[in-house]
DNA sequence: AGGTGGATAGAACGGTCTGTCTATCGGCGT
DNA sequence: ACGCCGATAGACAGACCGTTCTATCCACCT
């Protein structure tokens, strides 16, 4: 009963195998990552996947999910001793630039999902984006910029834009080039 | 000896298989569509697929190739009229937009290419890539502009921007206002 | 008319995928 | 000390994958 995510030390198969399963997801595709490599490389037995999640696909939603509302929990973290409305909206370039290497320049992994599986409507790469979207707008109505909706979006296709650079060239580059670019218009607007 | 590509009204085993496969990945994804859909839908044999390709790597390597060099074809014809090379440039907006709603809005399919194989450097991927910025920058150096480079760079972004938006929110919009912000770049360099 | 070669249909093979099943192991509470 | 329950190891099933093979067919050329 009380073995969920209590010691820290031995977590239990369900954490094992969606920390393993994010990497090699983020890395290699959800598709050409099977099960049977998940398990490999994160030691679990596969009664265990099924027993905690039921099915690939929902081990692969457990994962965006996770994708989402950790990257959520970091953007609050970084942002949290910062006053400057423009420097938050920065953050997100800069969280990007640092996990841009981690991730191998594979580039925004919600995009990736959403190509991998075009005729899905997957929830939580909704509900980031539209998070991203609502936070520009009040951070830059914060900023007092004269059309903040418009302003957003021309960042979030700034953002989108830096990270699908970022994958092509296999560098961090972009994502910097896109930070000046997304400073540019704020300054601009 | 000279069935190849001849009559137009029969076209061979292996272009139908061509056109069938570039239709199917395009709309599902490369990983996602088997050889045996594209037999299927296309009417061919097995075995032309194997006589004329050798495997389905090879037939996915021709439909990148074929991507390439009959975008660069459309975009060729389209700038033929035309002399500004400001209008030049938005053309690639104007293409993409033409496209996205028969394409399902699927977004850059090189991208998508580049997300399905992340660890495959894919020649025509680069290479269409390559042929974008130099035309930009070529084209910029046209228009006049301070800093071509630079400014080829920034409608870059925002051209993947566009598509990648348009991909996310399966609509032509993004793709639209990439165009504003390209042109506003442009009058602004 | 006869033959040649490309296209076709479809069986078959080996490999890999997700998912299920059985059996054993080990720690923890009573 | 015993029993329970989660975790483990591994075989197994069924579907699908790409690929090869065989055999038939048909159009075209001499």
């Amino acid at each position: 009963m009380r073995s969920t995510a209590e010691t820290p030390t031995k977590r239990s198969p369900a954490e094992r195998l969606l920390e393993t399963a994010g990497e090699l997801f983020a890395e290699y595709g959800i598709r050409a990552v099977g099960v049977d490599r998940i398990l490999a490389e994160s030691g679990v037995a596969r009664a265990s996947l099924y027993t905690a999640y039921g099915s690939k696909d929902a081990l692969v939603h457990a994962y965006l999910d996770g994708l989402d509302r950790r990257d959520r929990a970091r953007w609050n973290e970084a942002v949290e001793a910062l006053d400057d409305p423009v420097a938050k909206i920065l953050t997100f370039f800069d969280l990007a630039l640092a996990s841009a290497p981690r991730k191998n320049f594979r580039g925004c992994q919600y995009a990736n999902a959403a190509t991998e599986f075009p005729q899905e409507r997957i929830e939580p790469v909704l509900a980031h984006r539209e998070w991203l979207r609502s936070t520009l707008v009040e951070l830059l109505e914060q900023a007092g910029v004269a059309d903040p909706k418009g302003t957003a979006e021309q960042i979030r296709l700034i953002y989108d834009g830096s990270l699908a650079g970022s994958k092509f060239e296999h560098s961090a580059d972009p994502i910097r080039f896109g930070r000046e670019m997304a400073a540019a218009a704020i300054s601009a607007a």
